[in-house]
DNA sequence: ATTCTAACA
DNA sequence: TGTTAGAA
């Protein structure tokens, strides 16, 4: 079984999937024509283009941003207002993410069930979250830190 | 083949 | 906003 630890691990980089206006034009239904006003509106950016490359280069983040805007134009609102209400989606996720990457610490095995760690509960001690391996209640442990700490590691790698 | 800017319908 | 032109 696979184990996880704080370290980020993928089989690919997302900044190195990228798009031309033409790709990102038919992914999301939204002209080159609007791709390039939006940019000049400052509602979407493309990559800094190092070589002397004239072509714009979009971000997969960008993906988004245009998909999110692209929902709210269809949704009937304003592009102005589309821009903002997207850009307050990816700030959300944003949130959601930074809390959920920094609630979850790792896995590992307590009373021979897959158990996470779900980080500090308080000064000394950590919350591990025990998942069944079939059907059943997740229930919860609270251990010392360095016990949850060492588990944790030993489990890794 | 694709994208660029600028311009006009 | 779509659709051109001509250049890169």
């Amino acid at each position: 079984m696979a184990q996880f630890t704080n370290e980020a691990r993928h089989f690919f980089d997302v900044r190195r999937l990228v798009f031309r206006i033409g790709e990102l034009a038919s992914m999301t239904d939204v002209s080159a024509r609007q791709l390039r006003y939006w940019e000049k509106k400052e509602l979407i950016s493309s990559q800094e283009r190092t070589d002397g490359q004239q072509a714009r280069v979009y971000t997969f983040k960008t993906f988004i941003q245009v998909s999110l805007i692209k929902y709210f134009m269809d949704e009937g609102f304003t592009l102005a207002a589309a821009a903002q209400k997207a850009d307050a989606r990816q700030n959300r996720m944003a949130y959601i993410h930074h809390f959920i990457s920094s609630g979850l610490q790792g896995f590992a095995k307590v009373d021979d069930q897959l158990a996470i760690n779900l980080g500090a509960f308080d000064a000394e001690q950590t919350l591990m979250a025990l998942v069944p391996d079939g059907d059943g209640p997740i229930t919860y442990k609270l251990l010392p830190n360095a016990e949850a700490q060492q588990m944790t590691r030993a489990e890794a790698e």
